[in-house]
DNA sequence: TTCGGCATGTAAAACGTTACATGATTAT
DNA sequence: ATAATCATGTAACGTTTTACATGCCGAA
């Protein structure tokens, strides 16, 4: 129910086309909003009907024209309507996890092959961490600011941060418990 | 694309009806994999047509006749199937980080508003991870056992304590910085 | 006698994913 | 030439959510 108010936010943060609001989706947003530009196309068209945003049409050379969307006063005010309404409990979906109950009923060469795969899955979350980290320092090099939309856009980073460190620690005790279970696909000498 | 798998799994460790599943899945199986009961009911009559499943008819005074399901071979074989698949990436939805990266575009009034809502929503989470701690305490009081099923399905809660620990962290960090923002709706004398 | 729990479902609406479609520009 | 990027969309399909529907039991 809010992939709106999320393109509220980053249009407020900055306007944009279509197209850019997909690739920030891919980007920053993408951390803790993902959509397709798809989806994005769809319910820009639904908010300018409900005169939730404007857009400016800009001819570019060479280039289709792309449409510049901004929020309209009534699109800032269903923004504030839905920040102060209650926040809905997250709906947690961690296909990892299912397998990983799910490996007790596979055998060890099952086991093995889930191995190989939680070792890939932690490089991708250490590269997403690395991206988190050299983001940090690249746009928050002053962590004393006290401009509120670097603050809160600081500490939503953080929490990216924070995620991602608790996933590789977590993903280390899943290594270590896989390997416990059938000893010689271990790869470590000394457990 | 995988409620399929979470049943099979959660019917695999134990036998059940569509409404025990449902149940399960507002509980332990929901740590890591949410659906209700009418999602279930759905996907438990596929399951059957495609010989994953089969169920017996149990009799009950009083009560309704209920079905319990049990996963066939084909089922167990599908489930390793997947199993054995890359894990996809998951798709983040964090509605809190949309608020708190909205809240540069409200005033005093609704970040104050939403430092009530985020300290209602921690004490949500301070709450689970009490669950969860007392479940481990009462499932899994000997944290060196060997059995496959026990040590998988106790590193899968670790994971859930090890999230519910970051998120508490992490809400502490938001709500200081949202106080920082605008020092009258502090509740710390001395920050 | 009203509410919550047990037990199973249908229907409609909203949302999300995948595939297809077009067409120019820039880099390899 | 080929692929990637810019830029916008449609269509079909599948999944998820929300609301409705039924009916019995036991407790307050």
């Amino acid at each position: 129910m809010s992939l709106e108010h999320a393109i509220l936010v980053s249009l407020l943060e900055q306007p944009a086309s279509g197209y850019e609001l997909a690739r920030r989706f891919d980007r920053s947003i993408g951390r803790f909003w993902t959509a397709t530009h798809q989806q994005i196309y769809r319910v820009l068209k639904r908010m300018e009907h409900d005169d939730w945003l404007t857009a400016e049409e800009i001819g570019q050379e060479g280039l289709p024209d792309k449409k510049v969307w901004s929020v309209t006063p009534t699109g800032r005010s269903a923004l504030v309507t839905w920040l102060r309404a209650p926040v809905q409990p997250e709906a947690v979906r961690h296909e990892l996890a299912v397998k990983i109950r799910g490996a007790a009923f596979d055998d060890a060469a099952g086991r093995a092959a889930l191995v190989a795969e939680v070792e890939r899955y932690r490089a991708d979350h250490e590269a997403t961490l690395a991206g988190y980290l050299a983001g940090e320092r690249r746009d928050f090099p002053d962590p004393t600011t006290r401009e509120a939309r670097a603050a809160l856009q600081h500490v939503v980073l953080r929490g990216g941060i924070a995620y991602e460190r608790m996933v590789l620690a977590w993903l280390d005790d899943v290594l270590d418990t896989l390997r416990h279970l059938d000893p010689a696909t271990g790869r470590k000498a000394n457990p």
